[in-house]
DNA sequence: AACCAGGCTCTAG
DNA sequence: CTAGAGCATGGT
């Protein structure tokens, strides 16, 4: 049996449109229940009000490396993950994964006099910005360039199938797949995933990093500025994708990706300007602007 | 069945 | 330094 907990989320959350807001590429929904992973954590999560979430954190019973011909490490006392473990991985793990400490009430209740923005916010209430693995962002930000979401979800899907850990799902019972870490991309084979001319370029990437060039975690403390730069040095990012993941992986919440999207929205609301760049909440503000309008395609 | 996708690199001027 | 072509493939 799946034993769900229920927890308040501090404020308004709203999962279904964060998972379909254009910042990640791999959370589901089927059946009102949503699944989450980051790193080598699954999450499992179903909606039950506004505010009150039901959650289920999947044991790490299996671990089976792709390539390591069918060894099954079971992990000592993990038949099941305690009530105090899983809370403790939600604290942990989950609540900074969904910007739990951050106040959007606040940030969407300042007056910026700006009618169309206010759509925006109502129509995106619950939003969050997720704190992504810094790894995956990259990778799947690098390989989004002229893709749409629904392909880019399936180049990814198709990476995870390929190079990355499995982990037996109680809630779906069947194997799920984490993405791989760039020790398992490194060298490998990524000709079967869709990435078309961008193979050298996530190529590029895991180089760096496994080769000890680019270390992802230390960019954590680096200014915004810099750390842009640094994401850019890799082959096949520019200033769109580093953005992406200085807000998406590095929570720096005043970074606006300017994609195709966020220049007609400039052209069609703000005279074809971008009012928010000096805004420490722009990125917060760009994502309410560009979920609304993948929303209404029509109008743009 | 064309058409275009949460861009970037490289080259030409 | 800026402008523009070219890029591989899948989803609609």
């Amino acid at each position: 049996m799946i034993n769900w907990k229920e927890i308040e989320f501090p404020e308004a959350i709203a999962l279904d449109k964060i998972i379909c807001s254009g910042q990640c590429f791999r959370p589901l929904e089927w059946e009102g229940i949503y699944r989450f992973i980051t790193k080598d954590s699954v999450l499992y999560l179903k909606q039950v009000s506004e505010k009150r979430l039901a959650f289920y954190v999947n044991e790490n019973a299996s671990v089976v490396k792709q390539g390591e011909m069918s060894k099954i490490f079971l992990k000592e006392n993990s038949e099941r993950i305690t009530s105090e473990g899983a809370e403790k991985q939600w604290e942990k793990i989950w609540l900074p994964y969904f910007d739990g400490r951050r106040k959007y009430k606040k940030i969407e209740q300042d007056n910026r006099g700006d009618l169309h923005l206010q759509t925006c916010i109502d129509f995106g209430k619950g939003l969050r910005i997720l704190k992504q693995d810094p790894f995956e962002t990259l990778i799947t930000f690098i390989l989004s360039q002229r893709k749409s979401i629904p392909a880019i979800r399936s180049s990814v899907e198709k990476l995870c199938e390929q190079f990355g850990e499995k982990r037996y799902s109680k809630v779906e019972e069947k194997d799920v797949y984490l993405f791989p870490s760039a020790e398992a991309l490194y060298h490998a084979d990524l000709s079967n995933c869709s990435l078309g001319y961008r193979v050298p370029f996530v190529q590029d990437a895991v180089e760096r990093i496994v080769e000890g060039r680019l270390d992802l975690s230390a960019l954590e403390k680096l200014p915004t500025k810099e750390l842009l730069e640094a994401l850019m040095e890799v082959h096949g990012v520019g200033i769109k994708v580093a953005s992406c993941v200085a807000l998406f992986a590095y929570s720096r919440m005043d970074i606006i990706p300017e994609d195709v999207w966020m220049k007609r929205i400039w052209e069609k609301h703000y005279q074809g300007g971008n009012p928010y760049r000096e805004d420490p909440d722009g990125g917060i503000i760009q994502q309410y602007l560009f979920h609304y309008a993948i929303h209404h395609k029509e109008e743009y």
